[in-house]
RNA sequence: GCGCCCGUAGCUCAGUUGGAUAGAGCACCGACCUUCUAAGUCGGUGGUCGCAGGUUCGAAUCCUGUCGGGCGCGCCA
């Protein structure tokens, strides 16, 4: 419907006398924005208080010349020049049918803009290390990865999902330690946990599958492992030193080949659970990128190799290190050490330049708000390396706070006593988790009370826009028990029965569906879909209870031409309902 | 100290990338409700959009400053 009006404004805009607009003024997209009163009319736009200036027109004088240059249209019913030079349009009540009709019709592909009409998306989200399970705050990347990525598919893009696992560098070593310092402890021997290790539960059942897998094949003494080995920190040490002297002493004791193993058996343990959590939520992904393939196909050699060519690193200190000042970073980074081995860094501009290799126009990172310093560096090295700094775009996710009932949860990753996502999604589900983790802005902090989310009433959104979608469902169930049949053609052919203010508002909102898809893909808020979500649910349930309070106005009326005109209105909102949940993940059931 | 985000009704948050008289839910107040049978529905009170300047036809929205809150500033990942 919008686009509709913005061709009719196009149309007049180039009809108009040369001398009164620029060709830039009139190529210009024209603003078409709902209104928010009605007494405005449907739609209003200022094309001609923008261009008011550079015309050298009063504003409700181009506006005036406008109007008089559309074209008539059959879903226009008048235009009005209103307040300071706003074009106001009021459509006719077919124009509102039709696009009912289009509802109906295209079912749930309504709303959706053709595939690859638009950019080649890369989708990058969640991402987290594979040396523990995915906690609340990974949930919400999760959710939000997922419902953009289907927003932006909506919008025409083509989007491809990846997950980046970091495995490799230290931290991978102290993952692989610690399964295997448990796996001793299995065997019985008494091994020395590192202080600063990863001591959660979730290794345990790794080290328990690296028994079934190797049974004693990887055993040394508990002897063995502490004989020469400094102090931990509780002991007066320095827990890294610390930490590394075990790593080596696991090395020297399994061989690299036998320490390989338990590497390679710990990371697929951990991201097989992490994938498996994933999936169960409903995410899935269309690659998982191993950051180590990057050193092992020569990726990483291949970028620092544009880097040094290019002029933009330089040797200080032993390291090699990159002017990312010249790209507006606050200071150099070292992308290989003195000792030769690469930095994290190096990596990740090796992992964005592949990204742009493999043709990928735009490259969009879910992170956490706590890594935006990080931004300025990575755009940094894709501008050094010759790409456009514009095609990476990275939207920073807030904290997410966990409440029961108006209490704060207490989470610290410290003390190990954070909740993990498989734990939020068994206590209030799926479809809340998906929901609650994209109702809020990204940019704010959110807070998830875990009992609203289970409770089944109208003040939990999840279960008030559900039970508009069930709603719908047990209206047509009505009707069968009462040996009546909607009649899909009869209610087509009536709608203009539909002349009551809730249900005109309801309609209205119906066909706000498009324009929210499109505005919520381009600001990258799936946000935006859940509000309208809910205005639509609230619409429907305000149309229901008008029956309650006026027989006459209930869908399940006698006469046939009213209730089937009523009974599509209710099926179109069933629909849109539908695909607008589908789009965040949520689950439309029939029946609550 | 520097950088990023936030500040809107008593509370939790929207606000269509600068539009017309700033909205919703909860809470509060009042009325209605044995139903197309899911404890709900309808109406009402409530705002100097943190503060001060600026930009322009027009600012919650953009710019500058300032106050308050959150996060980040490793040859970790």
């Amino acid at each position: 419907m919008k686009s509709t009006i913005e061709k009719l404004i196009s149309t007049a805009l180039a009809a108009l006398p040369p001398d009164l607009l620029s060709a830039e003024a009139r190529a210009a997209r024209p603003e078409v924005e709902r209104t928010r009163d009605a007494s405005h009319g449907d739609y209003a736009s200022n094309v001609a208080m923008r261009h008011a200036k550079a015309a050298k027109q009063n504003p409700r004088a181009l506006a005036e010349a406008i109007i008089s240059a559309l074209p008539a249209d059959p879903s226009v019913a008048r235009v009005e020049l209103a307040g300071p030079g706003f074009i106001n349009f009021h459509l006719t009540a077919a124009a509102y049918h039709a696009e009912l009709g289009a509802i109906i019709d295209q079912g749930a592909s309504y709303g959706i803009q053709p595939p690859a009409s638009g950019e080649k998306i890369l989708l990058e989200f969640v991402s987290s290390n594979p040396t523990g399970p995915l906690h609340v705050g990974h949930g919400r990347h999760a959710a939000y990865g997922a419902a953009l990525a289907n927003l932006l598919i909506a919008a025409g893009h083509s989007v491809h999902r990846e997950f980046y696992i970091n495995d490799s560098g230290r931290q991978v070593d102290i993952l692989a330690v610690c399964v295997w310092l448990r796996y001793l402890e299995r065997l019985g021997e008494d091994a020395p946990f590192p202080s600063n290790g990863y001591k959660g539960e979730y290794l345990l059942a790794i080290a328990a599958s690296l028994e079934a897998e190797f049974s004693h094949k990887l055993r040394q003494s508990a002897a063995a492992v502490r004989d020469g080995l400094p102090l931990d920190e509780p002991e007066g040490g320095d827990k890294e030193q610390y930490t590394d002297a075990i790593i080596a002493r696991a090395r020297a004791l399994l061989g690299e080949e036998g320490f390989r193993k338990v590497v390679d058996h710990s990371l697929s343990g951990m991201t097989a659970d992490i994938r498996s959590d994933l999936a169960e939520m409903g995410v899935t992904f269309d690659r998982w990128f191993s950051e180590r393939s990057l050193t092992t196909s020569g990726a990483i050699d291949e970028s620092l190799k544009r880097l040094e060519q290019s002029g933009h690193t330089y040797r200080k200190d032993g390291a090699l290190w990159f002017r990312a000042t010249e790209f507006g970073d606050d200071e150099d980074r070292v992308v290989e050490r003195e000792n030769g081995m690469r930095t994290y860094f190096a990596s990740d501009i090796a992992y964005h330049l592949d990204k742009r290799l493999r043709g990928f126009d735009r490259l969009i990172d879910v992170l956490g708000a706590d890594h935006h310093g990080y931004v300025a560096r990575v755009r940094g090295g894709l501008a050094a390396m010759g790409e456009p700094p514009d095609s990476l775009e990275v939207p920073l996710l807030q904290l997410v706070n966990l409440y029961r009932g108006g209490e704060k949860i207490a989470m610290g990753k410290r003390e190990g006593n954070f909740v993990t996502l498989r734990q939020l999604r068994h206590e209030v589900g799926n479809d809340a988790c998906r929901f609650y983790f994209v109702m809020r802005s990204h940019d704010q902090q959110l807070d998830f009370d875990l009992e609203l989310a289970k409770s089944r009433t109208a003040e939990n959104p999840v279960f008030y826009i559900q039970y508009a979608h069930a709603r719908v469902a047990s209206v047509l169930r009505q009707l069968a028990e009462r040996g009546l049949e909607y009649d899909a053609a009869r209610g087509r052919a009536n709608l203009d029965r539909l002349t009551e203010a809730h249900e005109r508002k309801l309609m209205v909102a119906l066909t706000r569906y498009p324009e929210v898809l499109a505005l919520a893909a381009a600001t990258r808020a799936p946000h935006t879909l859940v509000n309208f979500l809910r205005e639509l649910a609230n619409e429907l349930h305000g149309a229901y209870a008008a029956g309650n309070e006026n027989a006459a106005h209930r869908v399940i009326v006698d006469d046939e031409a009213t209730r089937d005109a009523r009974l599509s209105l209710f099926q179109a909102t069933r629909q849109i309902i539908r695909n607008g949940l589908a789009i965040l993940g949520v689950s439309a059931p029939d029946t609550m």
